[in-house]
DNA sequence: CAGTCGTGGCA
DNA sequence: TTGCCAAGACT
């Protein structure tokens, strides 16, 4: 039997009161940490942004000190968080904020949309916990949770099922408590309903809980399918002079993966037969192979950029060593192994 | 709208 | 070892 929404809520509210994980970002009302921890936490674990938090605003503790910091000291205090583009964005916000707005920082989410890097979900997140607006924050734990609640058929990445969802979370955010609100919705998904093992018998809001009641909460939420991968053919070269230690580097384009980040230059291939003599064609006996990494990347962007830089003066007389062959590596184990070997700190 | 962008944890 | 995916935004 479905429970009003009022008593729900009210119950899931005591919930979070009573179980709500001790979170840093927990602990201040300044709007400016909390938007630095929601884009931290765009698409990322809390025990990863735990790390990176705290230092974040030792270095840049205003949105005046952030607005006014070089590019590369972001980005070297953004370094191993992943998805670069948060803190270009980030600091874009900060300028946008000090030059646009006058360094008065946004207090709805109507406001903190413009803002670069803030969507629809950040927005509504810093507006309800920093300002207390009533409005809703539906990210990937919310729709799992509600998806639960109504037993959905529709695919969550449909637009009638994402239109089911956001209609129940601004039903669900008219209330007290708005921050408070946004904070249970999201704990109760990251602690108790999570994507594979959901603890009902845990739960405050079962009794009103349709896939509980099915008991079939994990065939919730449904997706599309998603598209196969595609393969991509590369080598990692890198060149070192015995003499000094110098290794040769090139910095990648601004724009696409890991961009702006260094590493050893990467020669592509569609062909994997083509690939494997690509290196000794290009430099044939003049150099020894000093790092051949063989990679298959998937979901790479970098398919069609097979140009490879011209050597530098001086290195000429290096060695071309053989550190690592690989058959294949998925993107994720694959950047890894790239972030290990190949990227310099940028700061 | 569908594709793109990192990383780390875990079953 | 491998596949999946988690507090999304942008183009």
């Amino acid at each position: 039997m479905q429970s009003s929404l009022p008593a729900s809520r009210a119950a899931l509210l005591g919930w979070f009161d009573l179980h709500q994980r001790d979170l840093p970002w927990r602990r201040t009302r300044d709007p400016y940490a909390i938007w630095v921890s929601e884009v931290m936490l765009q698409q990322t674990r809390v025990e990863t942004v735990r790390r990176y938090w705290d230092r974040w605003l030792e270095t840049f503790p205003t949105v005046a000190s952030l607005a006014s910091a070089s590019t590369e000291a972001v980005l070297s205090q953004w370094q191993g968080l992943g998805y670069y583009r948060r803190a270009r964005n980030l600091q874009a916000g900060a300028i946008f904020i000090v030059e646009q707005l006058g360094g008065a920082i946004p207090t709805t989410a109507e406001g903190w949309k413009t803002v670069p890097g803030v969507g629809p979900y950040t927005a509504g997140a810093i507006a309800s916990i920093a300002f207390g607006e009533p409005v809703p924050a539906v990210d990937g734990n919310v729709l799992r949770v509600l998806s639960r609640w109504l037993a959905l058929e529709r695919p969550i990445d449909s637009k009638e099922g994402r239109f089911a969802i956001d209609s129940l979370a601004a039903d669900l955010a008219a209330g007290p408590r708005p921050g408070a609100w946004t904070q249970a919705l999201m704990e109760l998904g990251a602690t108790l309903c999570t994507p594979t093992s959901p603890a009902c018998l845990l739960c405050p809001v079962s009794a009103g809980c349709a896939a509980a009641a099915m008991g079939e909460p994990t065939r919730f939420p449904l997706k599309a399918k998603a598209k196969a991968p595609r393969e991509v053919h590369r080598f990692a070269l890198a060149l070192r002079q015995p003499e000094t230690g110098a290794e040769w580097w090139v910095q990648r384009d601004e724009q696409g993966l890991l961009g702006g980040l260094w590493e050893f230059p990467l020669l592509t291939s569609l062909d994997e037969a083509q690939a494997a003599a690509e290196p000794l064609a290009h430099h044939g006996d003049l150099l020894h192979i000093f790092t051949h990494i063989r990679l298959t990347v998937t979901l790479c962007s970098a398919t069609e950029d097979a140009t490879e830089p011209p050597i530098p003066d001086g290195y000429q007389t290096g060695r071309w060593v053989l550190l690592e062959e690989r058959e294949s590596l998925p993107q994720s184990r694959l950047m890894r192994k790239l972030r290990e070997r190949l990227l310099l700190p940028t700061g």
